[in-house]
RNA sequence: UAGACAAACCGGGCAAUUGCUUUCCGAUAAAAACGGAAAGAGGAAAGUCCGAACUUCAUAGAACAGGGUGCCGGAUAACAUCCGGGUGUUCCGAUAAUUCGGAACAACUGACAGUGCCACAGAAAAUAUACCGCCUCGACUUUGUCGGGGUAAGGGUGAAAAGGCGAGGUAAGAGCUCACCGCUUCGACAGCAAUGUCGGAGGCAUGGCAAACCACACCCGAAGCAAGGUCAAGUAUAAAGGUCGUUUCUCUUUUGAGAAGCAGAGUUGUUCGCUCGAAUGAUUCCUGAUUGGAAUCGCGAUCUUUGGGUAGACCGCUGGAUCCGAACAGUAAUGCUCGGGCAAGAUAAAUAAUUGCCAUCCCAAUAAACAUUGUUGGGAGAACAGAAUUCGGCUUACAGGUUUGUUCUUAUC
RNA sequence: GCGGCAGUAAUUCAGUGGUAGAAUGCCAGCUUCCCAAGCUGGACGUCGCGGGUUCAAGUCCCGUCUGCCGCU
């Protein structure tokens, strides 16, 4: 098992799963808002994390979607493995799906890859303290 | 030489680390994970504006409707594309010129098949008509007024006024007559043709708008890979068949409610225990009658078989009107022959991220200096943009760079 | 990926090729002790943008931009 990799097996691939995530997910902002996460926390014989990113057409061009979606997986695979840990002590398994909720290509033209993982970091320690009960 | 314009081409490179997708190998019965190797976005992948391939539907053939195209010839699988030619319009330059040269653009068939529109202004906007004017005749109250007739040369209106201009002619005028120009038409010649040149005739008759309806000629069946095909989970569900069941009590006017409980299900493989716990009955027959039993239909459970087919998987899916090079044919588009190459195939959707260096660009300082070049320091390191069945075009977006050509006009030497 | 619709005043919409309109809103005046209502008047337009056809284009044709909807 590779330590920062981020294999089809992490990714969510079914439609009924993101659905479910929708619905029944509840929701966290990163530190300054610019990205949003929707999160489900279930017990599983099967504990990890799946994640999938998904950016409104609204948001900016093809390129532009690409890009932030790379960027976000990205920094996701550099700075899962806290987050990771902690769903296998607790025998859990967590969707998450981010979104933009700030970004968009009018304002943010050019990418900075340090801010957007700031803004994932942030969203994953919330998380990470949902689960291991740290946070009320 | 720079600039401008046009055409063609490129549109970042190297290294390290961490990753993604596909294929192959380790490698097996198969899969997952792991390791290794190879490959992995564009000139527009975009817009979806045209044209095809391919697939399904429909299909005996044709027409109508509807849509598209519209100078001529060629290229092509096809096209609204491309190449060559003609004609016209506009602009620029030269010139004595109506001539010559260059560039750009053109939906560039038909307005005597028909219907329609042409605001305002104007007498009149299409069967010509007579407001002012010009000429003439008559009457009267005679420097004038009224009425009849001729007249499209002049005025005024308009985007547009019924060939233009000059001469003859006339009461005044009029292609009424003539020359030149334009137009229509006939013939000869050149050209495959569009058309051009020359000669003759007509005597001007048919103003504009078909990107108004329309007519004529030619073309088009419809939908689109979310097309379509194969396999196929499900206590999702249709049909057929087999087996078993369709019970008891209490309350309520009824609908119904509650309890027990059979089949069955769940609970660790089995047993016990525990939990949950389906259904609607109707008709006929046997029997003296009740109980009970049987048959048929309905309902419920369960098993078997079959069917369509959702989720999902696979095929379609990348080797093709293909790419590169050379020779030949052709003015060219392009064709043809030979040689070589195989180069993305994802599906909540891979092709990336970070760091360093470089090409390149900007700023400052400094040395030489006509433009400019070298050195040092700092900064940026980029534009438009992401395959989605595949091709041929068109259109639009685009930082910077390379090559070739043109330059009457710009700047510098 | 494919198909369709729209763009006109600040807003919602009309608008046969011939001087761009209505309602609401805005501003000013009248009315009222004041406000609202009412009455009178006024301002407000790159007809999304760029070409073309035409004497003349919001309208016809071509291109382009933006917004919206549908197909699973």
């Amino acid at each position: 098992m590779k330590l920062f990799s981020l294999s089809k097996n992490e990714r969510i691939k079914e439609k009924k799963n993101i659905q479910n995530l929708i619905q029944d997910g509840s929701s966290v902002f990163s530190s300054k808002n610019s990205l949003k996460a929707i999160y489900l926390i279930k017990d599983s014989n099967e504990p990890g994390v799946k994640i999938a990113v998904g950016i409104s057409r609204k948001a900016g061009k093809a390129v532009w979607r690409n890009r932030i979606k790379r960027l976000i997986k990205n920094a996701y695979r550099i700075n899962k493995i806290p987050l990771v840990n902690s769903a296998k002590e607790n025998k859990k398994q967590i969707l998450i799906l981010f979104t933009s909720s700030g970004y968009n290509e009018l304002r943010n033209k050019k990418l900075d890859y340090r801010e957007i993982t700031e803004e994932v970091k942030s969203v994953l320690d919330k998380i990470e303290r949902k689960v291991s009960g740290r946070l009320k």
